[in-house]
DNA sequence: CAGGATCCCAGAAGATACTG
DNA sequence: CAGTATCTTCTGGGATCCTG
């Protein structure tokens, strides 16, 4: 909500002890980029069931495609967030599962999940009220 | 770590249990997605502190064009996140500050910050060796 | 000072077809 | 089955110039 006051009690200074916060919370945006796509929250959620095949996380996330999920798992697994394990049977088996790391990072995860469940609402009222205008 | 183990053990069902909570978790990731973006958090970071004016935020959070801190600030608002509070002096001033709902938002935020600052020396770990071969 | 309006680009996301 | 290869589309992010 835009509102109009009357007197501004900012002090106008660069802020140099927030930059220091601001400095430890730089790693921080790359790792919620790569979380925040489309698809690596979903995946960690699956699999935090268990372990998983290729073909059975396609057909639960539903939506995504080979191309997509090839890529996002490649991109977990280099971060040690998941472990990959190849079965040479005929036809080729591969077993996507959790690490302790990923599991460990579903935990604040599953909390911020958990805040927008409980806040969606809050946030697409907000929404509407914004675009009335 | 691409093992080559001997005996898959996961039941190739297509997991109607983990639908759930899939379902669950589809709204999450559009805002995931929203909180995931450059910066974002770095915006609500800087507001924990107190409201703050334009000018100021631009210069606290290095290297982000005055376009973009429009569009992100637009869209926090949008979310009722952040409330704008113009103050019609000469020259113009506007303050942001945190919404009650922003800051709540920001304790699960932070709980993954501190996540990624305890374990993101593992995930450079893991990348090291994994780009080694 | 605090933006709005344009133009631009690299890389993310996706569809499709092919392969060991 | 579990991918790779290719092509196209989309969009996040940025540079630049302009205005009340």
């Amino acid at each position: 909500m835009t509102n109009t006051g009357s007197k501004p009690e900012t002090k106008p200074e660069t802020r140099p002890e927030t930059r220091h916060v601001l400095e430890r919370c730089r790693n921080v945006a790359p790792i919620l980029q790569r979380v925040g796509d489309k698809w690596s929250m979903l995946i960690i959620i699956v699999l935090i069931d268990g372990p998983c095949r290729f073909s059975v996380l396609k057909r639960t996330i539903d939506g995504i495609s080979q191309q997509m999920l090839t890529r996002v798992l490649k991109a977990l697994e280099r971060d040690g967030l998941i472990s990959r394990t190849t079965y040479p049977t005929s036809p080729p088996q591969v077993e996507y599962a959790l690490t302790e790391l990923g599991l460990s990072l579903s935990e604040p995860v599953l909390r911020l999940g958990d805040w927008v469940r409980d806040n969606i609402g809050r946030i697409e009222a907000s929404r509407e009220t914004y675009d009335a205008r």
